[in-house]
DNA sequence: CCGCGGAGTGTTTTT
DNA sequence: CACTCCGCGG
C-alpha cells in the first residue's frame, strides 16, 4: 500500500509523508501539493497501523481540517476518526474537559470579536474611562491592544509603546480596563478567543495534564503554521515535546495574518524547538502557468524578507500573460470583470472554477451589484459574516441566556429590545437578575415596562431543557418576529435567516456546543452549498485554495496594500504578501483590475499598487487601458461578440 | 429616562 | 456612506 501512496507523490512530498517519526518541518510554496501530503501522511500513518484517534490536525479553519480528511476518508473511511480542527476548538474541548481544574463552576459563553468589543465598551462606560475625550481609542482599538498584549505576552505600556505610541497618554485607563476585563469575564464566564488559547497553555503546562493529552495524541500535524501565533506555538510545543511526533507546515511567505498576532519566528524557530528536525522544501508548483509563477516570483524577488525561494513550474505551459487592466470608475471594473467571467463561461470555464479575490469586502460591492443584475450566481466569503448580523445575534442572545444566565451581554442586548427599556433600565433588570442568581422572576412588573414581562416568561418558556432545541426555538422566534419586523424594514429576508439558524440547530442536540460552534468554528450556513456559483473572496479567505481562473479587483495603492498600512514596515510586507497569495490562487487564467477611486471625503486614490510598479513586477504583466473610451466599445460586445480576448482562444 | 434626529467622523483582514 | 455620539423634546 506504501506504493501506492508512493506514486501519488513527487520525491520530496514522499519524504514528508513517510518521515513518521520525530519532528518534520515542512515548507511547501503556493501549489506545491501541501494539502496532498497531509492527506497522504494521514493514509499512511494509518496503514502503518496508527490508531486514527491518535493523530491530531491542527488547523487554521474549520473548513482546511474537514476538506483534507475527507479526502483522506475517501481513499479509507477510518481517516473519518482522526481528530481535527482549530487551535480554538481543540482549545475550547479541553478547556471544557478541565473546567473544574481551571475553577470554572458555571456555564461558559465564548465571546467573538463584536461580544468582545460590546463587553469592552460597557466597562469604559463603567469605569469613565476618557469621558469628554474624543481621542480616547475605539473598542474595536482597545479589543486590537488587549489581544495583542495577551498574544504576545506584554504590558499594556509596552504594546503602546511599540505600535499605538500615539495612545501612551490613556496607558494607565487602558491597564486599568485590562483589568476590569479580566474580572468582568471571570464573573460572567465569559472566554474571548485569547483565553481559549491561553487558557489552553496553562493546563498543558501542568505535567499531569500534558501527560494525559499528550498520550492521547501520538501524531501531531500543524498547517499554516507561519500563521500561528505565540500562543498556539506553544500549545503545539507542550502537546507534542514528548513524544516529538510532529510536522508543521507552512510558508512564511504567505504569513498574512501579523494583524492578528501571528507570530512568523514559530516556523524560523522550529527546528531548534525540536532538534534533530527533518526539513523538506516542496517548491514545485504543480498549479499554474509559468506566467503567472514569473509573477508570483517577481513579486517574492521583491520582497524584503524573504525565505530563499523560487517556484519551479511543473505544468511546463507557459500560458497567457496575467493582465492588468485599468479603468475609469468602480462601473466600469465590475461591468468588465463580469464580462470577462462571463467569456471563460461561454469558452467552457463553469462560474464554480473562478473566482474574484479583493483585499477589502467593501471593493466588491459594484461587482455584486452588477452579478445581481446580470443574474450570475455567486458566493461570498469573508467580510461581515452570517453570525454577525444584528438579527441572528439577537436571537442568539437568547439562547446564550438559557444557557448561562450570568450573560450579562446578552441580557442587555435583549432587554434594550424592549420598547421603553433603555440603558438605565436595563442595568437595573440586569442588576436584580444578578442578586437572583439568574432568575427574573420576581420582578416587580409594576416599575418596568410591560415588554419585560413577556420577555421573561417567554425565556421560561424555552428555558424546559427536557424539549428538543428547535422547540425551545420556536418559542423564542414567535417573540422576536414582532421585534424583528419592528425593527427592520427588509424583515421578510432576516426572517429567513433565522429560519436557517433554526435549521442549523436542529443538527445539535446541546444547546452549549451548538453556541460554542457558533462562534468559534460558525456552522455551515446552507445545507447544499451553490454548486455551480462563482466565488467572491476576500484574500484572507482565499488562503489555501485554487481556481482556474483568479481576478483581483482592486490593485490600487490604498487598497492593495491598505492605507491603514502605509506608515508601518512590518504591515506592508504583509499586505505584499497578501498580493502573492492572490496571485497564487490561479491555475490558468489571472486578471488584475485597477480603478480611480472617486474623491470621497478629499481622499483620492489614484496610484497603481506600488507592488505593482516594481520594474520586475511592471513587466510581468499584459497592461490595457480600458477606462472611459473603451469602456463603452465592450458595452456593445457584451451583447454578443466577445471583442477583448480575440486572442486567447483557449479550450479549457 | 427613553428615543429620535442631526452632526460629525473615519473606513481591513479573522479564529 | 454607515455608524457613533450628543443634545433635546416628550
Amino acid at each position: 500500500m506504501a506504493d501506492e501512496i508512493k506514486s501519488h507523490l513527487n520525491e520530496r512530498q514522499w519524504k514528508a509523508v513517510s518521515t513518521t517519526e520525530g519532528p518534520l518541518l515542512v515548507i511547501a510554496g503556493p501549489g506545491s501539493g501541501k494539502t496532498r501530503v497531509i492527506e497522504y501522511r494521514v493514509l499512511h500513518l494509518i496503514e502503518k497501523g496508527v490508531i486514527p484517534g491518535q493523530i491530531l490536525l491542527l488547523t487554521f479553519t474549520r473548513k482546511a481540517a474537514q476538506e483534507m480528511l475527507s479526502r483522506a476518508a475517501a481513499h479509507d473511511e477510518r481517516a473519518g476518526h482522526v481528530h481535527g480542527g482549530t487551535f480554538h476548538s481543540f482549545s475550547y474541548k479541553l478547556v471544557g474537559e478541565f473546567r473544574k481544574q481551571l475553577g470554572f463552576p458555571g456555564s461558559l459563553t465564548v465571546l467573538d470579536e463584536g461580544d468582545a468589543e460590546e463587553a469592552l465598551q460597557k466597562l469604559v462606560v463603567r469605569l469613565e474611562l476618557g469621558v469628554g475625550d474624543t481621542a480616547f481609542p475605539k473598542k474595536r482599538t482597545l479589543r486590537a491592544i488587549l489581544s495583542e498584549a495577551t498574544n504576545k505576552d506584554k504590558t499594556i505600556f509596552e504594546i503602546l509603546e511599540h505600535s499605538y505610541e500615539h495612545l501612551l497618554p490613556h496607558a494607565k485607563a487602558i491597564a486599568r480596563l485590562e483589568e476590569a476585563y479580566a474580572v468582568y469575564k471571570r464573573e460572567a464566564g465569559y472566554l474571548d478567543f485569547d483565553d481559549l488559547l491561553l487558557l489552553a497553555v496553562k493546563l498543558l503546562r501542568d505535567k499531569e495534564v500534558a501527560r494525559v493529552v499528550g498520550s492521547r495524541y501520538r501524531y501531531v500535524m500543524v498547517d499554516e503554521y507561519q500563521d500561528t501565533n505565540r500562543l498556539q506555538g506553544e500549545i503545539a510545543y507542550l502537546l507534542a515535546h514528548a513524544h516529538a511526533n510532529i510536522m508543521v507546515v507552512g510558508d512564511d511567505a504567505q504569513s498574512i495574518y501579523g494583524f492578528r498576532g501571528a507570530f512568523h519566528e514559530n516556523i524560523m524557530e522550529f527546528p531548534k524547538l525540536f532538534p534533530g528536525c527533518v526539513t523538506v522544501l516542496l517548491e514545485e508548483n504543480y498549479r499554474s502557468t509559468q506566467r503567472i509563477l514569473n509573477l508570483g516570483n517577481a513579486i517574492l524577488e521583491t520582497m524584503p524578507k524573504k525565505f530563499k525561494k523560487t517556484l519551479v513550474a511543473a505544468r511546463g505551459e507557459a500560458g497567457t500573460t496575467p493582465h492588468m487592466a485599468y479603468f475609469g470608475d468602480t462601473e466600469e471594473e465590475a461591468h468588465w470583470i463580469r464580462s470577462h467571467i462571463q467569456f471563460l463561461e461561454k469558452k467552457g470555464m463553469p462560474l464554480s472554477r473562478q473566482a474574484v479575490l479583493f483585499r477589502s469586502s467593501y471593493i466588491s460591492i459594484p461587482l455584486q451589484a452588477e452579478l445581481t443584475k446580470h443574474g450570475i450566481p455567486y458566493e461570498v466569503f469573508g467580510g461581515l459574516k452570517f453570525y454577525e448580523m444584528a438579527h441572528v445575534k439577537d436571537v442568539l442572545a437568547y439562547l446564550k441566556i438559557l444557557a448561562n444566565p450570568r450573560d450579562e451581554l446578552s441580557w442587555s442586548r435583549v432587554l434594550l429590545l424592549i420598547p421603553g427599556v433603555g440603558l438605565k433600565t436595563a442595568d437595573t433588570i440586569w442588576n436584580h437578575v444578578k442578586r437572583e442568581n439568574g432568575a427574573a422572576s420576581n420582578l416587580e412588573w409594576g416599575n418596568y415596562p410591560n415588554g419585560v414581562r413577556a420577555l421573561v416568561e417567554t425565556l421560561h418558556l424555552a428555558a424546559e431543557e427536557s424539549k428538543p432545541i428547535q422547540d425551545r426555538f420556536d418559542v423564542l422566534l414567535s417573540y422576536y418576529t414582532p421585534v424583528l419586523k419592528q425593527k427592520f424594514d427588509d424583515w421578510p429576508s432576516r426572517k429567513n435567516d433565522l429560519e436557517v439558524l433554526r435549521e442549523i440547530a436542529g443538527y445539535y442536540n446541546d444547546l452549549h456546543s451548538f453556541l460554542a460552534d457558533c462562534a468559534i468554528e460558525p456552522p455551515e450556513r446552507r445545507q447544499k452549498r451553490k454548486e455551480h456559483a462563482l466565488t467572491l473572496s476576500t484574500i484572507h479567505s482565499a488562503k489555501g485554495l485554487e481556481w482556474d481562473s483568479v481576478c483581483l479587483l482592486g490593485a490600487i495603492d490604498g487598497v492593495l496594500p491598505s492605507k491603514m498600512a502605509f506608515d508601518s514596515e512590518e504591515e506592508l510586507e504583509e499586505e505584499q504578501r497578501l498580493l502573492y497569495v492572490a496571485v497564487t490562487r490561479a491555475k490558468n487564467d489571472l486578471a488584475l483590475s485597477f480603478h480611480l477611486e472617486g474623491g470621497r471625503g478629499g481622499f483620492s486614490l489614484h496610484r497603481l499598487s506600488r507592488f505593482l510598479e516594481e520594474e520586475e513586477v511592471f513587466a510581468a504583466l499584459e497592461h490595457r487601458d480600458y477606462s472611459e473610451r473603451r469602456a463603452r466599445e465592450q458595452a456593445v460586445w457584451n451583447d454578443g461578440t466577445d471583442g477583448v480576448y480575440e486572442e486567447d482562444e483557449v479550450e479549457y
